[in-house]
Order: C-alpha cells, then structure tokens, then sequence
DNA sequence: TTGTAAGCGTTATCAC
DNA sequence: GTGATAACGCTTACAA
C-alpha cells in the first residue's frame, strides 16, 4: 500500500456540506459560528448530519483569510532544551488548546538571526498572539509585530521600553535573601556564575543583586562574577577553575544564575573530586527534577514556572479578546529552598 | 500609550507592492516563489525594492488556501515534561526551520481524547505533515489524515497496521543486553517497572524482552511486572513497597522502562532511606542529564533521541516532496551505559 | 518577460 | 430563517 493519496480526492468543502444537506453556504457558515438562534433546528440537524457524513473538517486557513483570527499562537523561547522552558510551556500548551488554538514552538537558541527569521515566519502565518522569551535584539521586529494585529507578550525577560505585556519574576528579593544566607553561614568568597548576562533583564537582575547585597557588607567577593559560554567547550570548566584557583583553602560557594548552569557546574565538581557542601558549596536558580535527588540536595531558588506559563497565555488571550488597558508587568514570587549543597 | 493597534491599518499586500513596484500582482507573486528566470533582472530589484519599503509579509494563510502547503507541521506528543520528548522536539525544530516551516507542538498527556482533539484541529490548520507518538487510540483518525494531504510519521511507538512511516529504536537488543548484565551478576530478583503498557508498543517490547531473557534462564523473576501510574499519587511508592516487601535479602534490582520512572524510583527509594545499589540496584531506559551526577550514577540505555527527531522530519519532508514508496520502519540503536546503579 | 482573470474555502452584507 | 454575491490575498493557466 503506498502511503500517498492516490485518489487525491479534493477537500471537502463548506459547499459539499451544503449540498449534502440541501441548504446554501450561508447558512451552514452560519452553523459552523454557532449561530443558532438564527437557524431552524431542523436545518441546524440536517448541517450536522451533513458534517458528519462527510467528515468535513472547517479550513482554517479560507477562514483565517477571510475574517480574522488565525488561531495560532506563537511561542518563542531562548533555549527548549531548558526544563524551565518547557515547563512554562506546558502551562501554555494546556490552556491554549482549551481555547481552540494552536502553539506554534519555536526555539531560537539564544541566537537573535533565528529569533528575527522566527518572527518574520510568525508574521507570515499572521498568528494572533506572541509569548516571547526574547534575546532582546528585535525589539522594533516585535513593535512591528504588535502595530500589526498580533498581541505580543514578554516572558521571563523584560523589557520596559516597549510596552508590552510582561510576566516575570521578582529576582531581586531571592537572590539577595540567597546571598543573604550564604553570608550568614560565613562564606568567604562567593561566586556568580551565569551565562553570558549581555543586556538580559533576568541574568541582569540577579547579577544587581548578587553585587547589592556583598556591597552592602563589604564583602571580597563583589567581583567573583563569571560569565559561562555553555556552548563553548571547557569554558565552564576554565572559569570554575580559575574560580578555584583563587579561593585556596577559603569556604567558598558558588550562586548559579540558573538550572543548566548547576548542571554543568555541578558535573565539572564531580568530575575533579570536590565535596560538595564541604570543598565547595552551590546555590542555584531552577528547582529541576533531579534537584533533590543528586547528593546532597541541591538548594535551589524556585520559580512558579507553570504560573508563568498560565499567567501569559492568559494576558495573550485577554489582548486577543480586546482588552487595550495600558500594558501589565505581572511579577510572580521564587522561593528559596534550602537543602545539603549549602551548610 | 495603548498596545492595541489604533491605526488599525490592513495589511499590506501583494497588490500594494505590485502598485509600489509599477508591476502586475502576478510578476509580483513570481518573485515570491522564486521564479526569478521568468523576471527582468530590472522588475526584480523594483520588487524587492518595494517589499522593503511597504515591510511586506506575505501571507501564508491566502498562499496556503490557493495552493496547497500550509508550511506546517504538526508534532503530537505524549508527554511534552519528559525530556526523551524534548530532546526530539528540539532536533524536528531545528530542521523545520531550516525548511522554512513551522512546528505546531501538540502535547496528550498520553490521552486519547485530548490526542484526538488535537487531530482535528490539525487538520483544520492543514497541516501538511504530523509527527505522532501517539496513544494507539485514534489510528482511524490518523487513517483519515493521511487519505487527505497530511503526511504521517508515527515516532516512538510503532503501529505496523497502519502502514505509516515510522522512526523507533530496536527495543529489544538493549533490554535483554541489560538484563543480561543483570544476572551475570547475580541478581536473585529483577522487577520490571513501567507506566501500563496497554498497548504501546516500546513499552510492550521491553516487557517482552525483559520477559524472554528471564524465562530463556528460568529465573524466578518472570512476574515482578509492576505497571505504575504516575499521575495516581503514591502508586509507585505502594508498588515499589510490594517488591521490596517480597525480596527482603534478596540481592535485587530494579529495570526502569524508562527515565520519568527512573525518577521517581530514585526519589522514592531515597525516601525510604535504601542504599543504591547495595539494596537494591537500578538500571533505566533514558540518558537523561542527570543521570551521571546522582551518586552513585545511574546505569542507563541512551536513545538516540536528537537522531529520532531528525530522521522523523525528514521522513516528513521526503513525502511531503512527493516521495511515495512504500512505508518504511526506520530502526535505530540505544546504548547500554553501565554506572554506579548497578554492581 | 509580463499581465488578465479565475478560483482557493471561507465570512459578511445585503436582500428576500 | 435563508440565500446570492462580493470580498479576503494569493497562485496559476492562458494570453499577449
């Protein structure tokens, strides 16, 4: 049997309906926007036999080109491979489909070419809403977008400016009550690794107040940032060791910015035989699955990831609905979870 | 300033860019698609010229509806939170892009119902190719799609039925590989944990081989089959009591069908305070990032998972540009890891 | 090399 | 309640 259509019987259309139910277009368009009150309920009967024998499936495409709504939803994400991604998504995933639309998934890798070419290819399917974890490199791209007909909001990276909707997270007060703690237990130096910060309001935040809080206590570590290139081979591992290198003998501890960064930094550990908490203690932001299973626990910051992905369909939805009230920055809480990796 | 659109201006089309150009819409659509040897060297550049000014975006939803291709694609999932899901995700992503097409990602939460849905509104899109792992419960859905314009690519989970292409691993080798390990040895009790089977055929032929070795030894293990629910709060846990209840100062281990019950195995036995693997042993489908950082590291079987995903889509492309041989089983390796879970 | 015109499957505006 | 008919923005014969 080959898989191709060989009777390449064309789609049923909303005119075979009609035919089969002996009734114009019209009216079996009228059916398919529901509204029934302006159809005889014989009519509307014969219509859903019609359908139903003919398996007719509505074009969203003729539909979309006519009248409005796409009914697709673009979600634009810095790096999938993150479970923080993918769980904000999920969220997203869920509640979209209760509203009979459809994600479109796509991954820029942190790379601002991809985002851009992303955008464009989203503009063209004219999607009706955006969530965007953007790079930060296209913000007229995206003005554009929204002087266009498609609401866009801001995940997880804000970015004031342009106005937008944004859901987030208050990074401040986690990770200054994480350094806070780790102060309290007498480290002596402790280090800031994150990827690349580069104008990224999140790794930017947290940085902020990294440096606030060893300020305020005049701590040595204020400079102890490292920024990691994680697709760059051995650049974790460069960094760590200068890290190490210049914390001989000192109670030293590091605050990662973020899950994949406790990974690395984690498995680098392992692989040069230091104890954790005791050679070296981790904090890091991301609670992961795997958090409270390796050995000791992680102590991690955790963000209410699904939340977010609610929260932002939710925002989407209500532009799409009509809503034009000035833009909305929504900041969710992270809690600290204390576990082994710190004493 | 309002987000919505005041100057609700439409869309710039293809008629304005033929007026901006001083050509005809159809020279115009010529260069869209490329023709460029049917057009003067001299319209072309007035024509890109134009574009450029007007920011033109073709829309897909008009070009779609006339002739043919969507330029999307559909990618149904069983379950978008484990990461073997992601990481194929990720690699059909980056393919899609590279094609100029767009993902529509579709998680079921392994529900047929929610999975059906999901067909439907797929087909609405028109999509012009799906990439399953499906539930096993709508094949006359997926029957359907196929007899229309969609191209089908079961992923993972096998139906040879339905005479769809369809990318998976050998199951079989690497299971009995590992249980093969396994009672060299020495094991006295080996179960085997899954979520229920019914009817997936991965799960089904990892039972199978399970079973096969352990009879082929006669080993007394041939019914320590344990089908856990993972959304039922502490099925696992009462399970995973039942066998170490029934081996108590039995050397045992446990074969994980795969990464998500890994998990949740660890987490449970860590609860119980039981020492891996001097108490119980544990061995699982899925290389998953945390499995070498767990202490002691996790003996796994790592699919291929960023080649499913490429092979997958490309299968996809290859029929959507009008390959029509007969359905083919594409068949890949996993890889037995061995590591500190097991002695 | 370019243009005219028909049509893709819908929805919306009229009229009956 | 229902039905012609004209868009929506594009592609594709067919002409020129």
């Amino acid at each position: 049997m080959s898989q191709k259509q060989q009777d390449n019987k064309k789609q049923i259309t909303i005119n075979d309906v009609a035919k089969e139910a002996g009734v114009s277009k019209t009216t079996v368009s009228r059916y398919l926007g529901k509204q029934y009150d302006s159809l005889a309920e014989d009519t509307r009967k014969k219509i859903e036999e019609a359908i139903k024998i003919l398996d007719y499936k509505p074009n969203r495409m003729a539909s979309g080109l006519k009248g409005g709504r796409s009914y697709l939803i673009g979600m634009v994400v810095a790096d999938i491979t993150n479970p923080f991604t993918v769980s904000i998504l999920h969220a997203a995933e869920i509640l979209c489909r209760s509203k009979g639309y459809s994600l479109m998934v796509c991954n820029t890798n942190n790379d601002p070419k991809v985002e851009r070419e992303y955008i464009f290819m989203l503009q063209s399917h004219r999607i009706d809403g955006l969530i965007i974890n953007t790079t930060g490199k296209n913000n007229q791209f995206l003005l554009d977008m929204a002087k266009q007909r498609t609401s866009v909001v801001l995940v997880d990276r804000k970015i004031p400016e342009l106005g937008f909707d944004t859901i987030g997270i208050d990074n401040m007060t986690p990770t200054m009550e994480a350094v806070q703690f780790l102060l309290k237990q007498d480290y002596e130096r402790i280090a800031f690794f994150s990827e690349p910060v580069d104008g990224i309001s999140t790794r930017h935040e947290r940085l902020t107040a990294f440096q606030s809080v060893l300020k305020a206590h005049d701590h040595p570590s204020q400079n102890d940032i490292y920024e990691v290139s994680l697709n760059k081979a051995d650049d974790l591992k460069k960094q760590l060791e200068c890290f190490l290198n210049d914390t001989r003998n000192a109670k030293r501890a590091i605050f990662s910015a973020n899950g994949v960064v406790s990974l690395n930094l984690i498995k680098e550990s392992k692989a040069r035989g230091l104890k954790i908490p005791e050679d070296l203690s981790i904090i890091g932001f991301d609670d992961l699955d795997w958090s409270e299973i390796i050995t000791p626990p992680l102590t991690t910051i955790a963000q209410p990831t699904e939340d977010i992905g609610r929260t932002a369909i939710e925002r989407v939805f209500e532009r799409i609905e009509g809503d034009t009230s000035p833009p909305k920055e929504i900041l969710l809480s992270a809690r600290l979870k204390l576990r082994g990796s710190t004493h």
